[in-house]
DNA sequence: CTAGTTGTGTTGAACGTTCAATCATGGGTA
DNA sequence: TACCCATGATTGAACGTTCAACACAACTAG
């Protein structure tokens, strides 16, 4: 309200842009949706909770603290604590407090629950394929890619790859 | 669960692949969160309900059906239904009752949602721009706008512009 | 040894979306 | 007239996310 300027310099979209923005838009509320409903309906899991997942699958031990998990699923601290709960009701992750820090607490992925991701993830995989990676050219799909992170890297200059020493995979 | 057969064919995402699939998942992630977050913050207004009340301002009469809105703002007929209730609340949209058509339900934009929508969107415009538009070169945004397209193709084929008859723009 | 303070995690209420009824109106058909 | 079904729209409960408040342990300083 207070911010209303009637002189504010603000250039509306021309129309290519606004055709980007437009296609855009539609990607952003279809394929979230797309990519939940067969999660939802193959696996009974949202797309955060297989996240969840995959980041504690992908951890040596199986495990990491809620708040780095919560970092490495995008979500915060709360999601991920009512996240965590639900898994756990379905016997997937356990938490666990570190015996040394008593006032951490690590979130566990149990056989089953890493038995539940490799049931889930090839179909998964298949529908990323099918909507996103088969579905476009090789090029097309290294300019998607490119142009996410460089809407990232806008969104929030500190996630710019380029701008931060990412810890590299010592493989 | 009875998907579940081993020598399924699904090939694993490539590392370029896998990049390119991440920082996509990223953006899906970051950007409608952040677009939310402007139109909360500066107009008390969410994505969905700016988009019903942008397609309202963009017809003629400044009215739709529910149905046709619904259709148009991409949400289901129960999501409108609700967010109509609260846009009309605030006073910015009244549901009227077609005379000739007494079973169809019209939304109107009053004067006080149009105003609304003449202070809320160069703000919105100006966040598109400073975190996609103008972050892109004009390639990157061709290319993104083109990968989106063809992602909505392989998401939904009646939503293709190539295989529908779609009502041109006569200007 | 308290008194603040920070870091880490949880909780409950509020809010928005979804899903499965439900309501209301308008033809059809007999 | 009566009945049935299709269409258009709404409703209420269930569910997930957010937000603000809280709990708890660990550090710091007086």
């Amino acid at each position: 309200m207070a911010k209303r300027r009637t002189h504010d310099p603000v250039p509306w979209l021309d129309e290519s842009q606004l055709d980007a923005w437009k296609s855009l838009m539609g990607m952003l509320t279809m394929l979230p949706a797309a990519l939940d409903a067969q999660l939802k309906r193959d696996a009974g899991l949202n797309t955060f909770e297989y996240h969840v997942l995959v980041q504690l699958a992908e951890t040596p031990d199986r495990r990491l603290p809620m708040s780095a998990l919560a970092c490495a699923a995008q979500g915060s601290p709360s999601r991920l604590s009512h996240a965590v709960r639900r898994l756990e009701n379905s016997g997937w992750v356990e938490r666990v407090t570190s015996s040394e820090e008593r006032h951490r607490v690590d979130a566990r992925l149990t056989d089953l629950g890493w038995n539940k991701l490799v049931d889930t993830a090839p179909g998964h995989v298949r529908e990323a394929r099918r909507l996103v990676v088969d579905a476009l050219s090789p090029d097309q799909l290294a300019a998607l890619g490119d142009a996410a992170r460089t809407v990232l890297a806008a969104i929030d200059p500190s996630t710019a790859p380029s701008a931060r020493g990412e810890t590299v995979d010592p493989s």
